[in-house]
Parts: structure tokens; C-alpha cells; sequence
DNA sequence: CGCAATCGATTTGCGAATTC
DNA sequence: GAATTCGCAAATCGATTGCG
């Protein structure tokens, strides 16, 4: 029995999707190096090159080089004063780990400039986050202003809005993970779970893989066994009772399809300090649990998955950067004065004024013994 | 039906509890 | 006693729920 025999009655679009990435880490395991540098000169346009790879070479030993060797491989073959051999180091080390470079690429820049969009532009996105009641703490800012900001309110801003823009480029790339892994030879993306059931259930067309985060196709050397991957940024990330929950999730996948579990931590040179592995490791124990570069090479099936995120990500930051304009330093000189003035209003100073605005309001909406509506539940009973 | 509230997931940081 | 693990905190996001 096949592991493909197995996924029978799943999501028909998750098996087209398993099916056409198999196809594309087919290509990859049976082409010779020629022919992966013939892809990439053919991207970039230009004229095949004859005498660089040799002639027993597979495909994947020439993807898997770092992209230093590459380079040196590829340096006497162009002028030294163009940066075609670099171009061309970076397309084989992406043609090796896509089958479509140019659409991940461009699909991962407009990820980006969505998520650029949504970054703080206004005074107000400081003063309460997208969630009504994630108002800024007045006292942090106080703090912000006498420890890190040398009093200056255009410093306390500039704080502010860096840490809530961080905030959210973690969210960014924890998701740029996920995707981009998902779609590299070999690899899928496991979807979202649809419609009711909630996101811990299993079920064949809604959510066939609840804990796995990226699947991948089997090893040619252990044909039945699909590999499922729940995919973090780092060890920290999930807590307490997620380990077990995921654990329980982990082992369930197991069994269900005869799976390898993994539980990876993209960032990260050691498996000391992991807080959830016990958890997970106990709930599941044929889980491998992963780390750094142990992890993406299994994600990636190649020594050099770090440098190809990054050389991936960096395009897309920048690309996003050019094309959407956002001026961090520029918004926060005008977020900063709209704090100010709203201070020069209540006549006090901003920290002041802020504190007001941060816990003031109507009792109705302060207290819920004023709240008619319904009981709510409460954490002690 | 549309919008607001809520729920569950993610990240980091820190201190308490547990284990070796 | 040191190292590890657990649990809680704040913050964000997306999906679901529920109200008018």
C-alpha cells in the first residue's frame, strides 16, 4: 500500500495539490545538473552554459551547494564587472527548490506589502490596537519615556510604534514560513481548516492534517511514509498544555495516515530550553523534535534551506519596501505631534493626557454589573 | 446580512515550580 | 543548587459567533 492509497477520499484539491508537488520533487530527484542550470540560465534569459557542471552530476547535487560555491562555480563564466553569476547562483538555488520561482517570489512580496499595509500610520493605531480593547498602557509609556526615550516624546513614539510593528512582523514571518515552505518541491501547505468542526477535529475534506502545518511527500527511500510537519518560528512559542494538545494531535496523524511526525522550530541552535518538547515527546514519542538547521533540512530536503529563506524574504522586504512607500521615520514625526497636541488640549502633559484616555470611560462599558445583557462566565466555578 | 465581540492561535518575557 | 519546564502576562491576527 502506497502512502498516496491512503489519502483516497481526502479533499480532492489537497490531492491535486499532493500529486503536482510530487511531480515537481520527481523532476528535481531525476534531472542531471545540466538540466537544472539549463532552467535557471532559460529564467534569467540567458544563453545555456555548456562546460560548468559535469557531466554524472544529478540536479540535486548542484541545488544543494551553498550558494558561495555556486557562485565560484559560476563567477569565470561572466564578466566581472555584472552580477550575472550571482543572479544565476541565486536562480539555481531557487529553481532547485521551486518549481515556479518567479510566481513564489512575486506572491510572497504582495504577502508582505498586504501585511506593510496594515502597519501604524496614525496616533492612533498607537493608542488602541485592532482589538478595541488593546488600548496602549499609560504606564509602559511612562517608563518608555523616562527609561528608554531621554524624556523626548518623539523618541517615546518612535518605541512604540517599532514595538507594535515588530509585534506584527512576527506574526509576518511566522506565516511566511509556512507558505513559502509549503511551497517548495516536494513540500505542500497544509490549508486552513474550512467551516465548522474547529480547527482540533479531524475530517477528511475540512481538515484532513489538524496539527501539521506543511506536508511532504515521502522519501525515495521510505516510499510509504507521508511526512507532516507542525512548523514553528521558535521553541518558544507554544506553552504549557499547547505541547500535549499538539502531542495528541501529532500521534493522531500517525496513525490515521502512517505518517512521520515532526514538531521543528525554525530558529534555533539547540533543543536546551525547549519548552514544549517534553510535553509534545510525551504525548507523541515517535515525533522527531527539531531544531535550526536539523529542521530545514528536513523541510527542505537540502543543506541549504536557511540561506534560501532568507534570500527569499530579503526580495520580498525589499521589493515591499519600494513599492509601497512606508516611511517609518516620517510617520512617527507625525504621530508624534498628533500626541502632543492632543496633550496641549487637556492643557497637561502627554503622558497625563494619555493615562485619561487609557481608562476613562462610561461605567456601562467599564463595569459589568452594569451590563445587562446575559451572565457571563467566569474563570473560578 | 453586516459588523462587533469573542475565541483560540501565535510571539516574547518573566517568575515559580519541578526535576535531576 | 542548577537546569529545565510550566504557567501567566501582554500583544497581534483570523475565524467564528452573535446581535441588531
Amino acid at each position: 500500500m502506497t502512502y498516496r492509497d491512503r489519502l483516497s477520499g481526502l479533499n480532492p484539491r489537497v490531492l491535486t495539490r499532493i500529486d503536482e508537488t510530487q511531480l515537481e520533487v520527481d523532476w528535481i530527484r531525476s534531472a542531471t545538473a545540466q538540466q537544472l542550470l539549463d532552467l535557471a540560465t532559460d529564467q534569467l534569459g540567458l544563453k545555456p552554459l555548456t562546460n560548468v557542471a559535469l557531466p554524472h552530476q544529478t540536479a540535486l547535487e548542484l541545488g544543494n551547494l551553498t550558494r558561495a560555491e555556486l557562485f565560484n562555480l559560476l563567477e569565470p563564466h561572466f564578466d566581472s564587472g555584472t552580477s550575472t553569476a550571482k543572479d544565476l547562483a541565486d536562480q539555481v538555488q531557487l529553481c532547485r527548490a521551486f518549481a515556479n520561482p518567479r510566481q513564489v517570489t512575486r506572491e510572497v512580496a504582495n504577502y508582505v506589502e498586504a501585511q506593510v499595509q496594515k502597519f501604524p500610520t496614525k496616533a492612533d493605531h498607537l493608542r488602541v490596537g485592532s482589538n478595541a480593547g488593546d488600548v496602549l498602557d499609560p504606564f509602559i509609556l511612562a517608563a518608555n519615556f523616562e527609561l528608554l526615550s531621554e524624556q523626548s516624546l518623539q523618541q517615546t513614539i518612535e518605541h512604540t510604534a517599532s514595538h507594535k510593528v515588530l509585534m506584527k512582523i512576527e506574526d509576518l514571518v511566522g506565516h511566511l514560513h509556512e507558505n513559502v515552505i509549503g511551497e517548495m518541491r516536494g513540500n505542500f501547505r497544509v490549508p486552513e481548516p474550512q467551516g465548522k468542526g474547529g480547527k482540533e477535529k479531524m475530517d477528511p475534506l475540512f481538515n484532513p492534517f489538524p496539527g501539521a502545518d506543511v506536508g511532504q511527500v515521502p522519501l525515495s527511500e521510505k516510499q510509504a511514509a507521508l511526512r507532516l510537519f507542525q512548523v514553528k518560528s521558535k521553541t518558544g512559542s507554544a506553552k504549557g498544555g499547547d505541547g500535549k494538545r499538539l502531542g495528541d494531535q501529532l500521534i493522531a496523524l500517525e496513525e490515521s495516515y502512517f505518517a512521520d511526525t515532526y514538531y521543528v522550530a525554525i530558529v534555533g541552535n539547540t533543543l536546551r530550553g525547549h519548552r514544549s518538547r517534553g510535553a509534545v515527546a510525551k504525548a507523541s514519542p515517535r515525533t522527531a523534535i527539531l531544531v535550526g538547521s536539523s529542521a530545514l533540512n528536513e523541510l527542505t530536503q537540502s543543506a541549504v534551506g536557511a540561506e534560501l529563506l532568507l534570500r527569499v524574504y530579503q526580495r520580498a522586504f525589499r521589493t515591499a519596501s519600494e513599492e509601497t512607500g512606508y516611511r517609518f521615520s516620517e510617520l512617527a514625526v507625525n504621530m508624534a505631534a498628533d500626541f502632543e497636541e492632543r496633550a496641549n488640549l487637556h492643557g497637561t502633559d502627554f503622558l497625563s493626557a494619555w493615562l485619561h484616555d487609557a481608562v476613562d470611560g462610561p461605567s456601562e462599558e467599564q463595569d459589568s454589573r452594569r451590563q445587562s445583557k446575559k451572565t457571563r462566565r467566569h474563570k473560578l466555578e
